[in-house]
DNA sequence: CGTCTTTGACCCGCGC
DNA sequence: GCGCGGGTCAAAGACG
């Protein structure tokens, strides 16, 4: 109910997108990768407050082959963007399964990992929420969409924020 | 009855 | 080699 508006940039290509370079996300690294946006500017919540994009082999694997033993770690794009919103699902209009919850060190909340409910679409996204803001929800999307939006109605929310993207100059 | 959440265990890379 | 930390699987339950 609470206004909140989804913003993904894989309309598909993932065109004018452009964010910053991080990659570093390690164990017993400083883990504090979200943080790290949060020093720098984190007085511009209003939907958008920063992004990362990850990208070092976009090798996209569609099937659920698993992890054997010679699996090449394939780095896909990755774009994470903060939302200020109260609750951590944010409806973007595909459909997602849960399938995993893990605390994070630095975090007192856990971050809970997403997979599309798609054939063939192995789009993946993770949201967490930080501690020092609560009101603040970092959703990381791992992959693009290959398919439409599977929501049957479009609301005016949806639109309006969809338009919102194209307007806002920001 | 089908779909999605929950939750613990497992796996894997990496640092020590 | 072991422990840590993060990512994923899969069985069972919840929910419509």
């Amino acid at each position: 109910m609470e206004n909140y508006q989804m913003f993904f940039p894989c309309s598909d290509g993932g065109g004018g997108l452009s964010a910053y370079h991080h990659a570093d996300m390690s164990s017993g690294g400083a883990s504090d990768m979200f943080g790290n946006f949060q020093g720098g500017d984190m007085e511009a919540v209003s939907g958008f407050l920063g992004m990362k994009r990850e990208v070092d082999g976009a090798t996209v694997e569609a099937e659920g082959g698993g992890r054997k033993k010679g699996e090449k770690k394939v780095r896909k794009p990755r774009y994470a963007f903060q939302t200020r919103s109260q609750v951590d699902i944010l409806d973007d209009g595909y459909r997602w399964r849960k399938y995993g919850q893990k605390a994070v060190k630095n975090n007192k909340f856990p971050r809970s990992y997403y997979r599309c409910t798609h054939q063939g679409c192995n789009v993946k996204k993770q949201v967490q929420r930080l501690t020092r803001d609560e009101g603040v929800v970092v959703t990381t999307y791992e992959g693009m969409h290959t398919h439409s939006i599977d929501k049957p109605t479009d609301n005016f929310e949806q639109i309006l924020s969809r338009m919102q993207i194209y307007s806002t100059p920001f």
